[in-house]
RNA sequence: GCCCGGGUGGUGUAGAGGCCUAUCAUUGAGCCCUGUCGAGGCUCGGACUCGGGUUCAAAUCCCGACCUGGGCGCCA
């Protein structure tokens, strides 16, 4: 019975496993050999012992074929290659002078699957690689701890935010298309694709089907997928693929969404912050207190002229301005109240307001480094939803999919759309992106 | 898309006209060593992105291509 490295402890002394995994390290001092085996859990580390063959010659023959055999096994360890899959069955010896306190005398050695050598990268932290470096061996990248400890980490995130949206809240999980006809939100480029005899393209976002469920009656949906972007950007905050938790909730505005969307944060930070690998990482993780801080697109202008930063009034806050507003408020903020020309057209005015369509009920979530999420109350009525279609200069025809619903009972609603990928990043004090998606998509590179 | 950097053994680097049949570490091959945990010691192998040009002489300077790092724009 396979048995994960840390499962293993010194209190089984004498017991009989079997261990499976990659040759992590190898250390030959001569007379004693060790070989340090990385599983899933960690490290093992098995302990060999050569035998001066000094035959005397009232030895019983039995004793010198058992000598033979276990010379031969010395040599099969001692010639395994690095990173090779072995599986390792033997006596477990509480050892105190071994990593775990145990070390694993080996009875039987399999070469499940031999390693070709030299390395693209190494594995032991000993020497770095350059980003592109690991992550054209992106396979042997994770091998690496601090790689490794990052998706397990992702998982964590994921994990957590079904949690909190599926068994906390009762949100019911979606599935959008990613294949989509011409129409969308307009502003990003669209990836076009071959779709038949037809012109397709891959969806920038779930935001057109996550609004028509809102006439479904689910009342509150989510949905964890990719996005496409054709952009040609190429920063260490941008990919061409990403991952969105998007979030719709009909009978609620911007003000309800922004709640759900910072409990959810803490949650997920929390989860993160209770987990041991995160001290691998080096990161100490501060959950964020609720509420935080809402600081309305008026007041940021304000904040950003304080600091020698002219913004326009109607204009998107670049990226100097981002890290400017962030380096002033140092934690997580909502920036709220936006100007519609800023936003979508899905984007519900400010009611309130009696100055025409000035102001909407959008906001983002910024972290200090970058912005992780942007949503808002949604417009609901048919008309004036055709309307500012048409006002942004796009097709009503176009979007006669995404209307009908509007006509025949929806909700108010409002939503968001949250950036995996920033989250981690910001959350670990990931530099790159790229860090944290397995396989990246970006302006250069599209293998592996 | 714009603006700056950079491409040297498998990996990470030093070298900035001649000192370069190119430094160091790690890896690989081999040898010595009976308690390593970045083991240690010795021997050996392995590289100047490509194509033009300047020069007596180019890893080093110039031009182009390709690849690549960062900042900004756009965006999540």
């Amino acid at each position: 019975m396979r048995k994960y490295a840390t499962e293993i402890t010194a209190n089984d002394d004498g017991e009989r496993v079997c261990v499976a995994g990659w040759v992590h390290e190898k250390r030959d001092l001569g007379g004693v050999f060790f070989l340090v085996l990385r599983d899933r859990s960690g490290l093992a580390q098995i302990t060999l012992h050569k035998h001066k063959g000094e035959g005397k010659a009232e030895q019983e023959q039995e004793q010198e074929q058992e000598q033979e055999q276990e010379q031969g096994l010395f040599e099969r360890v001692r010639k395994v290659p690095r990173e090779s899959v072995v599986a390792v069955e033997g006596r477990v010896k509480s050892e105190r002078k071994a990593p775990n306190g145990y070390e694993i005398i080996p009875e039987r050695f399999e070469v499940l699957s031999e390693a070709s050598q030299v390395l693209p990268l190494d594995t032991t932290g000993k020497v770095g690689a350059e980003l592109d470096t690991r992550l054209d061996a992106r396979f042997m990248d994770l091998r690496t701890e601090r790689t490794k400890e990052i998706f397990l980490i992702r998982s964590l995130v994921l994990k957590a935010v079904r949690e909190f949206l599926t068994a906390e809240r009762g949100f019911v999980e979606i599935n959008t298309p990613k294949i989509v006809s011409a129409a969308t939100e307009g502003g990003t480029a669209l990836f076009p694709i071959s779709y038949f005899e037809r012109e397709a393209f891959l969806n920038q976002s779930p935001q057109l089907y996550k609004q028509i469920l809102m006439a479904s009656g689910f009342d509150c949906v989510y949905e964890i997928a990719p996005i496409f972007r054709a952009e040609e950007h190429d920063t260490t905050k941008h990919l061409n693929e990403a991952t969105s938790v998007d979030v719709e909730v009909a009978f609620a505005d911007h003000e309800v969404v922004m709640k759900i969307l910072e409990e959810l944060v803490a949650a997920v930070y929390s989860e993160v912050a209770n987990y041991p690998g995160l001290e691998r990482l080096g990161v100490s993780l501060n959950v964020p207190e609720l509420p935080f801080r809402r600081v309305t697109y008026d007041e940021a202008v304000e904040l950003l002229s304080e600091a020698g930063e002219e913004i326009e009034w109607g204009d998107d806050l670049g990226t100097s301005a981002e890290h400017r507003l962030g380096e002033q408020i140092g934690e997580l903020y909502f920036v709220t109240d936006w100007p519609c020309a800023t936003k979508p057209f899905y984007a519900q005015p400010a009611a309130a307001a009696g100055e025409g369509e000035r102001i909407c009920n959008a906001f983002d979530l910024m972290h200090p480094r970058m912005e992780l999420a942007s949503g808002s109350q949604r417009v609901h009525s048919y008309e004036l939803l055709k309307r500012k279609i048409e006002e942004k200069g796009l097709s009503a025809d176009d979007f006669e999919f995404y209307l009908e619903p509007f006509r025949y009972g929806m909700p108010p609603h409002a939503g968001w759309g949250l950036g995996v990928e920033r989250l981690l990043m910001t959350m670990l004090e990931v530099e790159n992106i790229r860090e944290v998606v397995l396989f990246p998509r970006d302006r250069r590179r599209l293998a592996p």
